[in-house]
RNA sequence: GGCCCCGUAGCUCAGUGGAUAGAGCAACAGCCUUCUAAGCUGUGGGUCACACGUUCGAAUCGUGUCGGGGUCACCA
């Protein structure tokens, strides 16, 4: 029916030229909400009624003659009707929404895809630093940001995914200081461990695993790095490497086990050594952005639209958090990124005024608004009533492992995928591993199931399903399966744009939704052959368009459950 | 206090300036000798926080108020 709608829309968009030579380019339809209204709708007649001077409705009835006289609106619409002050309600002929079916078959897991554009996109997400398992809130970010990733490669785009972290830095040196007092048989409690309001230790158990390893001389191999022990536990440098080599292949077994994988880690140490720092500095400073104040450098971030000044080098001489970010945004435009989506929690809105001022303030030619941010905020976890707070391996967060242990993967993503990135999230375990109705991973899961399983029953070969005769799909559960189907590429790019893979979850549970009414009203593996081979065809292109749904989000379609 | 996000059915949440604002859950009433009942069908339930404005038309855009959350160099 795509190419249907396509024929429709050039036909109304040359009526409407005629009418008034421009208004073409703006020629859409709506997909009414009521069936009643219609399988598509125009409202040009209310919009065009104020410059031409004419009265809506009189404009409606001449645009519906002119319509109903042109080829493409004769071959595939049954009935246009003008309602309330002026809306153009086209109701389409069956024949028309049997095509989805055919373009679904013909063009399978490419259904829904655009040709490639040729154009780069970088995506940075979970960037958590190695002091520990990924949490929850990682999770989402994780699910969002390889949402994200499947979202732009459907529409065409090259997407390269990028992991960025810090193993310098304050956390760093705690994260090796508890590690050396662990191996020295210090734990969390005793009289010499750090704690209070300020303390600088990590109390998770995982930190005792990390210093028997290191004292054992063993060696760590994660995807961006490896390193062998020296078993000295006076050596904190070696510790410090050890236990970030050793928690950065802890967050791939994470990230595994989610199924995410990533192009490139890059090193917030290695915007210092490589002088990408000093080098952004000293462009914002010839730049004439910046002057002294109480012994800091200030940033005159308020020239682009900041609420405040920046500090950008404090009185020890340090950079602030944002400083080597904006090195690093640079160093993304150098590398060729002219478009680039940062995941980050909502903590990190601060960040974004402040880096972009930066980036303006460095003139090295990136457009305002460079780059763009998706923020989303906490998810809390809820199992047997009760809120869960700490986990036993990272003591004070529940991880991602955790979750995806006591659920699934499919659960664990499809979940944090249910919901835009700025709700705040209740995960429930105990809902995650329901086998009924109200989980709606497995809702969408079992429509796929149950189609296998009648293509199963049924025995022949799909891929002769492509071309068989499509006329007897004629009841309304059968119609409204295929609208549904047609409303999955023009959802794909919306959702793309928007970055919201939400809208992937709330289209499959309504897809799934219109199967699983069909599959009750209408018997598929009937014997009139033309009519099964039909229904055939209907089911094994939702089934299609299932997978390709569930794909985007990364979450399996199982052909038996 | 400045900035950002949120306020929609009893609950959890969707909702590209369009028509009678939707879904799931919860409640109630039904449907399995037939392809997976992990399913389906029906019923009830709303001052879209509030006020004003923009316009043919506002849950959606603008301004303000109230309420909730986040954040505000010397953590990252």
């Amino acid at each position: 029916m795509l190419f249907v709608k396509q024929e429709l829309l050039a036909t109304l968009a040359a009526e409407l030229d005629r009418l008034s030579p421009g208004a073409g380019s703006r020629a859409a339809f709506e997909s009414p909400k009521v069936a009643a209204h219609g399988d598509l709708a125009s409202t040009a007649a209310m919009q065009l009624a104020k410059p031409l001077k004419q009265n809506p409705r009189q404009l409606a009835q001449n645009l519906r003659e002119a319509l109903q006289n042109s080829e493409s609106f004769q071959r595939w619409v049954e009935a246009i009707e003008i309602a309330g002050p002026g809306f153009l309600n086209i109701r389409l002929k069956p024949e028309a929404k049997q095509q989805i079916v055919r373009e679904v078959l013909a063009q399978g897991s490419r259904f829904g895809v655009q040709a490639a554009n040729g154009q780069r996109v970088l995506v940075e997400f979970v960037s958590a630093n190695p002091t520990g398992p990924l949490h929850v809130g990682h999770g989402r970010q994780a699910a969002l940001g390889d949402a994200i990733c499947n979202l732009f490669q459907t529409q065409g785009w090259d997407v390269y995914r990028e992991f960025y972290y810090n193993d310098a830095g304050v956390q760093i040196a705690t994260l090796a200081h508890s590690t050396q007092l662990r191996a020295q048989g210090v734990k969390p409690g005793d009289a010499n461990w750090p704690s209070g309001e300020n303390a600088a230790a990590y109390n998770g158990e995982y930190i005792a695993d990390i210093a028997e390893d290191f004292k054992a001389k063993k060696t760590v191999k994660s995807d961006d790095r490896a390193y062998t022990a020296s078993g000295d536990v006076a050596d904190l440098d070696s510790i410090r490497q050890f236990a970030v080599a050793y928690l950065r292949h802890e967050q791939d077994l994470d990230l595994q086990a989610f199924a995410v994988r990533f192009d490139n880690y890059y090193l917030e140490s290695s915007l210092y050594t490589s002088g990408r720092v000093e080098s952004a500095v000293n462009r914002i400073v010839a730049a004439g952005k910046t002057y002294e104040q109480d012994g800091a450098l200030w940033l005159k971030s308020t020239d682009y639209g900041d609420d405040k000044d920046r500090v950008m080098r404090k009185g020890d001489g340090t950079y602030t958090y944002f400083v080597p970010d904006v090195a690093y945004h640079i160093a993304k435009w150098e590398r060729g990124f002219h478009k680039v989506v940062n995941i980050q929690g909502t903590d990190h809105h601060g960040t974004i005024a402040r880096v972009r001022a930066g980036l303006q303030a460095a003139h090295v030619g990136i457009p305002e608004g460079y780059p763009d941010y998706v923020l989303h905020t906490m998810v809390r976890v809820m199992r047997a009533g009760e809120e869960v707070k700490i986990s036993k391996r990272a003591g004070s967060y529940v991880t991602l492992r955790d979750l995806i242990e006591w659920t699934s993967k499919d659960a664990v993503r499809f979940f944090l995928l249910s919901r835009k990135p700025d709700t705040e999230y209740v995960f429930d375990v105990d809902l995650a591993v329901a086998k009924n109705n109200d989980n709606p991973v497995y809702y969408v899961q079992y429509a796929h199931a149950r189609i296998c399983s009648v293509l199963s029953s049924w025995g022949g070969d799909v891929a002769q399903l492509t071309h068989v005769e499509l006329a007897s799909l004629q009841s309304v559960p059968a119609l409204a399966l295929m609208l549904q189907l047609a409303k999955y590429p023009e959802m794909l790019s919306a959702a793309a744009q928007d970055f919201a893979p939400h809208d992937v979850t709330f289209y499959l549970r309504d897809l799934a939704a219109s199967y699983h009414s069909y599959y009750d009203a209408e018997r598929i593996l009937v014997d009139e052959e033309a009519v099964k081979l039909a229904r055939l065809a209907l089911v094994a292109a939702t089934a299609q368009v299932l997978r390709n749904g569930l794909a985007v989000l990364g979450v399996s379609a199982p052909a038996k459950m």
